[in-house]
RNA sequence: GCCGGUAUCGUCUAGGGGUCAGGACACGUGGUUCUCAGCCACGGGACCGGGGUUCGAAUCCCCGUACCGGUACCA
């Protein structure tokens, strides 16, 4: 089996074509076959190099790693040219001298006469000696393909079963541009034949041109690859995914601190099911799994809920150096991280990230998840209401009173342990337990009325104050002098 | 307009001539934990509409409706 993802280079890489690129993926690595990347630049006013490169690393960041490419169409004029021109000598196609002026109000004039707005067939047959002329003449000229007429052009969709299109609905259309470039139908056709792609698999889309490809191939006199046609992603009002729906491209769930392990996986939800009852599986088990005829042909909503959902199952199966590797870049844009962090940096990293991230969505969140302990503002901490509701509670200023007398007389609180022993100190001096002890132990310690487990949080924070200054990290103000700015700050309110 | 396609909880789906129409996300209630997340229990929620075929239709057929794609010298 050898299948291909043909992105055009114009823009970044799309979740819907992320789509169809694992689509095909899957199907190659389940099947033992060759994944082909190539790139269709055919259009050179749209097409960079930039949208090209970001592409790849996209496809690189999800992990679908292609076998042979990446092919540039505009690398093949040559191979075009040749295979139009076998059409040409075989009468298969023509020069067309037509100007786009001319095709545009002939199509406007058979809208307003209710028909399919078609190529008229005006140059189909002019002579020999005048198109010799006219090309000589250095008159631009387009290769249109002569659509042979009647009946109807059928191909069996591995998705969507028996599809038809009559004939006469379908136009002389181009293979060539008067500048060499070849068409879209025309370059597909030609690369799909030529790289001895087995299936083709890509948007729904497509589905229309898929009669003109077949039509093609039966001119150059090669056999049809299988076509299948996947339904299109769509965003909650139904409509196509655009960025109005917010992210619309893998960077930008990249940025959102999205897995690519998460990212692909729920792709692969979208219009086809694992079967049986589990549906988060790694790629590879995705791939032993997928089977294009149990593809759904209805298009299928992107659901940013479920997506993270999914990201939270792989960041708990992630491990902490990779999760604090992936999460450096978000907090080093919040300035938690102000330069590369040495080894005790990185092994404070993945203590804390480990802490922040079972309780969040995304990496991006993990940032806010861990503001205790980078900036601690006692002041602050006092306007947060929530905060003022658990000072209010009954006992709670005699337990942050009781806390900071132990804690001066106490080592730092670098354990579970540690910090257990210090509540429970307190516990006794001040006779409360429970919600009634550690709530105002959390709004002292960390300045906020939540956040991660107190058995993690309060280490965090001595161990943070341990930190050698080179470590790469913003600096953590410790428990003792938390508590001591926490209770000076009281005093002013 | 014309040509194609699609239709099961809010969303992703399983199933499919006789089922209590199953699961997941989301949602609601209760429990658990210092908070959030999580976890546990419980709960509400769907076969687009109308005809036909049939003993029986959500399932098959037709019509309609809605939505999507195409209708290019864009892919």
């Amino acid at each position: 089996m050898r299948v291909r993802f043909a992105p055009s280079p114009t823009g970044h890489l799309h979740v819907g074509n992320a789509r169809t690129a694992l689509f095909n993926w899957l199907l190659a690595r389940g099947s033992g076959g060759t994944f082909i990347l190539r790139i269709e630049d055919t259009d050179r006013e749209r097409s960079t190099s930039a949208s090209e490169q970001a592409i790849l690393e996209d496809l690189e960041w999800l992990g679908l790693g292609w076998d042979e490419g990446p092919f540039r169409q505009s690398e093949r004029l040559d191979i075009y040219r040749a295979q139009a021109d076998r059409l040409l000598a075989e009468g298969r196609a023509y020069y067309c001298f037509c100007t786009e002026a001319q095709l545009k109000a002939e199509r406007e004039a058979a809208l307003a006469a209710g028909e399919a707005p078609k190529y008229s067939g005006r140059c189909r047959d002019l002579s020999r000696s005048e198109v010799a002329a006219r090309r000589s003449r250095g008159e631009p000229a387009v290769v249109r393909f002569r659509v042979p007429e009647g009946g109807d052009v059928a191909f069996l969709d591995k998705v969507r079963g028996e599809v038809s299109f009559p004939r006469a609905a379908i136009g002389d259309f181009v293979l060539l541009r008067p500048d060499g470039n070849p068409a879209y139908n025309f370059a597909v056709v030609v690369d799909d034949a030529l790289m001895r792609v087995t299936q083709v698999v890509r948007g729904e889309d497509h589905i229309s041109n898929t009669p003109r490809q077949v039509l093609l191939y039966e001119a150059l006199g090669f056999r049809p690859p299988e076509f299948a046609h996947v339904a299109l992603v769509l965003g909650p009002d139904h409509t196509p995914l655009s960025k109005r729906h917010g992210a619309t491209s893998v960077a930008e769930f990249r940025a959102r601190g999205y897995l690519p392990e998460a990212l692909v996986n729920y792709l692969a939800l979208i219009g086809w099911s694992p079967g049986g009852d589990q549906e988060v599986l790694p790629i590879e088990e995705l791939a032993r799994r997928f089977r294009l005829e149990d593809v759904g042909r209805s298009a299928g909503v992107f659901d940013e809920e479920k997506l993270a959902w999914v990201n939270r199952h792989y960041m708990r199966l992630a491990g902490a150096p990779r999760l604090a590797k992936l999460a450096a870049p978000f907090l080093r844009a919040e300035g938690m991280v102000v330069r590369e962090p040495d080894a005790s940096g990185w092994a404070y990293l993945e203590k804390v990230v480990g802490m922040a991230s079972d309780s969040v969505d995304r990496l991006a969140d993990i940032p806010r998840r861990l503001r205790f302990l980078f900036s601690y503002d006692a002041a602050r901490a006092l306007s947060d209401p929530e905060v003022q509701a658990v000072l209010n509670e009954d006992g709670a200023r005699e337990v942050v009173a009781g806390l900071a007398r132990e804690l001066a007389a106490s080592e730092r609180l670098t354990s579970r342990e540690a910090f257990r022993a210090a509540a429970d100190r307190v516990k006794r001096e001040t006779g409360r337990k429970a919600k009634a002890l550690f709530h105002p132990i959390r709004v002292a310690l960390t300045g906020e009325a939540g956040g991660p487990e107190l058995d993690h949080a309060v280490p965090a924070i001595d161990l943070g104050a341990q930190l050698p200054a080179g470590s790469g990290l913003s600096p953590v103000v410790g428990c003792r002098e938390r508590v001591q700015l926490f209770l000076e700050a009281l005093d002013r309110a």
